[in-house]
RNA sequence: GCGGAUGUGGCGGAACUGGCAGACGCGCUAGACUUAGGAUCUAGUGGGAGACCGUGCAGGUUCAAUUCCUGUCAUCCGCACCA
């Protein structure tokens, strides 16, 4: 014993093998299942570790599904449009179709190396003009049902990028992709209605086996929320302001109102001796940039000298101007109420404003406020015939006595924003519409798409809010497929989402020139089973797919509303330290070394041992060692065994029955560094059973099939060692019987007023009479005081309760 | 500020519905075999001489707490004036 195994041997050997006889095969009779990874972009970087990770998990599992009988559909393929891998291609001075081209080929080649089941039959290329027909496709039937629409705006600018961006590409008033700060920019733009769906995106939630930090985000993200517009009339004027509130029950005490800086009615409220004040107000708001205004603690503000009737009291209100209220929210003006509303009560604090409690906390009004009491949790008080009534109450039905009043109505409201659609960089898809003086937008025809990418010398972004597309005459001069008249092409091309929002319906149909794809495989090899990836995309991609898949639901290209009906978010592999592996940083871990010197198998299984699958972890080298050992150690003990025939003890049978329950309970548990360390203890125990002669052929063949899964080409090996003439993969996952598993004796913890004293051994089966006895003649002379209490959990504890 | 996750040896981590804390692995120590060993094998490895003490910290419930409850600290992530 104790060769290590000639690992690049027998991968090398049945990586040929197995493409020359698949071992995953649809026969018609097995059930799919569709295990899918969030497809990368083809970085010029090539993989690392990390990235291996998700590969790995998602493979394993595959394969467990495989074993477990059913067709596996696991196919690969190349988010290829976009930033990242224009920049790439700028930085690199290629053009961007050269450098993603060569990138794939790379990344296919590393990817290879996980020895993964990808079916490269499937694969799809959001660049290829076979795939983003479809993409345009989904675009021009989302425009004809008025789900595309143009829209003239200020939309988040990325200077850097110099593109426009959606809400969801902004974290923290930066580019989400570089960092840079975005500014406003009001642009023509193309918008997708993602608003309509809101209640079907929140809705559908509760549907999907999805982590619940990812669901969250999306309800937190769709924003819904229930109140009341009110109105309240200009005191002296005709015009009235309709403000949104969620807390109707307070509304006897509203003390002023702030009206937004963009709001139309900011300047016309002004008085004439306030008019200069307000009109700089409005200025220097607007002056300011998303990220000052974040980062504007104090609150400012300026009063219009125009004031409000309270609808319900007739009481006036001063009318505010000030930034801390958002325009593009409910109306852009709000009611304030400084008693039960923080931002509020900072403001009133600030500006002298007065403060009317109108709920009172735990039955009693609370004198000189120096916080707002901000649940509507109590009794009303000073809300006139409100008086006495439960605020919570109020909060849900005020809405509508609001509307029965006459005073406003019952609204709800979404932070969702439609999702501002067009790019102006050169590589995405072009957005498929025709401008035409007569007709307006029209779209490409759909028999003439692809609408293609056209070739060009100058591909640079030119900041200036017009896409590269713009300056190629040729391309852009058209004539209108309505009129006939002479027309200009839209020159804006799509975000990097709109492939990814599909890709995985392609998948099993990539060759079809006639749909999207054919209804019959639709119905039968989708939707997606689980799918596999960071949480980065929670509320990008993942929110996006949805609402794509709803859509194309309505019009009946798929049979299925929600396009994953199970995700895992595996954790991130960093650096030491949990620094992020990137180029600049220095510490990214290449796994192509470690494959050439411990094989694919064992980075395989280190990839999983490194820590539990959903967090981050670490990246040691320095483990593989390990994992690299246990696999010699089982090789080794199964070729010692291959001219023996051990005839099975009972305690093999049990190790066997046991090994398979764990592994498996382990398993569906998505515990997948424990079912590595599982391995290695039954290995071990195995080891010191050899000791004695040897193991049973059964074991050792149960053992080679629960790893193959996880080491593919070990086990196949191991497998063939043994006589087998065909693949590992052709058996069923073994199955375990619980009788088998018990084991006649047990070793028990003898305790003292619940400290362990000794352990004993004691047949399973002892009553609690007899467990107590022999514990307590284990325990002899250590046992004083007077007993109190025995307790015997069996097979586990036996607990003396003395008083001393 | 709000919400969520995490906190266990030198390190990564394990512990099922409360039941022997530290499985498994890395590293380390000693030994064996060796011309040699960064190979392999064997033994040991939380602290303490010890009764005992130990799962971020302080309490509580219980015969028994890493696990349940209350409070608190730290780190990471998400949202961030959404009325």
């Amino acid at each position: 014993m104790g060769v290590p195994y000639n690992h690049r041997e027998i991968e090398l050997k049945w990586r040929n093998e197995w493409e020359k006889n698949p071992v995953n095969v649809d026969d018609g009779k097995k059930q799919k299942y569709y295990c899918l990874d969030m497809f990368p972009y083809p970085s010029g970087n090539g993989l690392h570790v990390g990235h291996w990770r998700g590969y790995v998990i998602s493979d394993v599992w595959s394969r467990y599904k495989l074993l477990n009988g059913h067709y596996i559909i696991h196919p690969m393929g190349w988010d290829a449009f976009g930033l990242p891998a224009e920049n790439y291609a700028i930085k690199m001075g290629v053009h961007p179709a050269k450098s993603t081209a060569e990138n794939v080929s790379n990344i296919k080649k590393q990817i290879n190396e996980i020895a993964a089941l990808y079916d490269w039959d499937m694969e799809v290329n959001t660049t290829d003009p076979d795939f983003y027909k479809w993409t345009q496709w989904i675009f021009v039937k989302m425009f004809k049902q008025g789900l595309a629409y143009e829209k003239q705006m200020p939309i988040n600018w990325c200077p850097s990028c110099k593109t426009g961006l959606a809400n969801e590409e902004v974290v923290d008033g930066k580019c989400e992709r570089c960092g840079e700060e975005v500014t406003k920019k009001n642009l023509k733009q193309w918008m997708l209605k993602i608003t309509e769906y809101a209640d079907r995106l929140l809705d559908d939630l509760d549907k999907l086996d999805w982590p619940e930090k990812v669901k969250k985000m999306q309800t937190d993200w769709i924003g819904k929320s229930y109140g009341a517009e009110v109105d309240f009339k200009v005191n002296g004027r005709e015009e009235t302001i309709t403000v949104y509130t969620t807390r109707p029950d307070t509304l006897y005490g509203a003390t002023f109102m702030v009206l937004a800086p963009e709001h139309t009615m900011a300047l016309s409220l002004a008085t004439d001796d306030k008019k200069a004040e307000v009109e700089k107000y409005i200025y220097d708001a607007s002056m300011k940039s998303n990220v000052d205004r974040l980062q504007d603690k104090e609150k400012t503000g300026v009063f219009t000298g125009s004031y409000a009737v309270n609808p319900l009291n007739g009481a006036l209100v001063p009318i505010w101007l000030s930034d801390y209220v958002l325009a593009d929210y409910g109306t852009g003006a709000i009611m304030c109420v400084p008693a039960h509303d923080d931002r509020d009560f900072e403001f009133a604090t600030k500006f002298n404003i007065p403060i009317i409690q109108v709920i009172a906390k735990d039955g009693v009004a609370i004198e000189n406020m120096t916080q707002a009491y901000t649940e509507a949790v109590g009794t009303m008080i000073n809300s006139g015939e409100w008086n006495g009534m439960e605020s919570s109450y109020l909060k849900k039905e005020g809405p509508a006595m609001i509307e029965n009043m006459g005073i406003g109505k019952k609204t709800t409201n979404y932070k969702l924003r439609d999702w501002v659609f067009s790019r102006q960089r050169y590589w995405g898809e072009p957005i498929p519409i025709i401008h035409c003086e007569h007709c307006g937008c029209v779209p490409v025809p759909e028999d003439q798409l692809p609408l293609l990418l056209p070739e060009v010398e100058s591909y640079q972004p030119t900041g200036t809010g017009e896409s590269p597309l713009a300056d190629i005459e040729e391309w852009v001069n058209t004539t209108c497929p309505v009129c006939g008249a002479p027309a200009k092409r839209e020159t804006n091309t799509m975000p990097q989402w709109a492939g990814s929002s599909w890709y995985f319906l392609r998948y099993v149909d990539s060759h079809n020139k006639e749909e999207l794809v054919n209804k019959e495989k639709a119905h039968n090899l989708l939707p997606v089973d689980m799918y596999i990836g960071g949480v980065e995309h929670a509320v990008l991609h993942l929110l996006y797919s949805r609402f794509y898949t709803k859509f194309l639901y309505d019009i009946g290209v798929v049979d299925f509303e929600e396009p994953f009906v199970k995700l895992f978010n595996q954790g991130m592999i960093t650096g030491k330290n949990g620094i992020k592996m990137s180029k600049s940083k220095g510490n990214v871990v290449s796994p192509d070394d470690l494959v050439r010197d411990y094989g694919c198998d064992s980075l395989r299984m280190y990839e999983l041992f490194v820590g539990p699958p959903e967090l981050d972890s670490e990246w040691d080298d320095r483990g593989i060692e390990g994992v690299y050992r246990f696999l010699s150690r089982f090789w080794n003990l199964v070729l010692d065994n291959v001219d023996k025939n051990t005839e099975p003890t009972q305690e093999m049978i049990r190790l066997r029955h046991k090994m398979i329950h764990d592994i498996t309970y382990r398993l569906e548990n998505f515990s997948l560094n424990t079912v590595v360390s599982g391995f290695m203890e039954f290995n071990n125990k195995m080891i010191e059973m050899n000791k004695a002669g040897g193991i049973d052929k059964e074991t050792l063949e149960t053992a080679i099939i629960l790893l193959a899964p996880f080491t593919p080409h070990l086990s196949e090996e191991l497998w063939r060692t043994l006589g087998h003439q065909t693949s590992v993969f052709q058996n069923v996952w073994p199955v375990y019987d619980e009788k088998m598993m018990e084991e006649t004796e047990k070793e028990v913890a003898v305790q003292i007023n619940g400290k362990t004293k000794m352990v004993i051994k004691v047949a399973a089966d002892i009553s609690k009479e007899e467990a107590v006895k022999a514990g307590k003649e284990a325990l002899g002379d250590k046992l004083t005081g007077e007993l109190v209490k025995e307790i015997y959990v069996p097979g586990r504890i036996i607990n003396i309760v003395a008083k001393q």
